[in-house]
DNA sequence: ATAGGCGCCTGTAAGC
DNA sequence: TGCTTACAGGCGCCTA
């Protein structure tokens, strides 16, 4: 569940509360998570001081002193917190300064892991919409199987997948290789201003899934929401469709009047 | 080669 | 009401 704008939330925090810090231990808790977590890389990273928090699509990465990186990935139920554990924490680092706790019901999530190749960052200057309709013409997979595909295009998942498609008037179903240069310049835009508000509003936190950052606040994105989890649009208030099919594995809402 | 599907996992919601 | 089932979802791996 969280996607770029609740990642990058995550990361101002960490930013603040760890840089600076020297890391005095830090280890996985049984069963911790689905993925293994490279043993020696805990305990090399004892005694390092974290440089600074960044993030590359959906994945956290603390920069330690000596060179060595710590990449973090929520999964879809992961959270970072500074509370305490409870029974859903799966890994614990230790600084001088304080203790972060990452949770994670569902398992999914995943710490030391090698980043994948991953496409560009939507909103650097550098994703353009050549660039888009380059990536998109090669494929005859959908357009939004594409959007959430990280190799394309790092950090988008179903939300803001299903957002940006909305605002620019594309159909999740279409494919990639349908969409003309023109299409893809609106769905750009589409996307840089889909992530860069849910930004500025600290991501969206759902009823159900709720989205807290490190401190315990949730985002306020989820009111800017037009199609996601609705059953008629936020701004066109018309009633909405879902794929049946479901495109890279999840059920599609779209708008039939609004979207092409 | 690539696109689609499955399995991982568990809390919540919907259904009987 | 209490139980069962479906669903959500990122990602790695498998297969046609």
């Amino acid at each position: 569940m969280p996607e770029l704008p609740e990642v990058e939330t995550v990361r101002r925090a960490l930013e603040k509360r760890l840089a600076g810090g020297t890391i005095s231990s830090c280890r996985v808790v049984p069963p911790a998570f689905n993925a293994k977590t490279p043993a020696p890389l805990l305990k090399k990273i004892a005694g390092a001081t974290v440089r600074s928090v960044s993030r590359r699509g959906k994945y956290l990465i603390l920069e330690l002193s000596g060179g060595r990186d710590l990449s973090l990935h929520l999964g879809m139920s992961g959270r970072i917190a500074f509370d305490s554990p409870n029974p859903h924490t799966r890994f614990i680092l230790k600084t001088d300064r304080t203790t972060l706790y990452f949770h994670d019901p569902r398992r999914f999530g995943r710490v030391g892991c090698r980043l994948p190749e991953l496409g560009p960052e939507p909103l650097n200057r550098d994703f353009t919409p050549k660039r888009l309709f380059g990536a998109l013409k090669k494929s005859r997979a959908s357009v939004k199987s594409l959007l959430m595909d990280q190799g394309v295009v790092a950090g988008i998942g179903n939300i803001y997948a299903t957002e940006a498609l909305f605002s620019a008037g594309i159909r999740p179903g279409r494919a990639g290789k349908s969409l003309s240069l023109a299409d893809c310049v609106r769905l750009l835009g589409a996307i840089k201003i889909v992530l860069s508000q849910a930004v500025k509003l600290g991501g969206s936190t759902l009823d159900d899934e709720g989205f807290l950052d490190p401190f315990g606040r949730p985002g306020k994105f989820q009111h800017s929401l037009n199609i996601y989890g609705r059953k008629t649009g936020r701004a066109c208030a018309h009633p909405l469709k879902t794929t049946r099919k479901p495109l890279a594995g999840r059920t599609s809402r779209y708008c039939p009047q609004c979207q092409k």
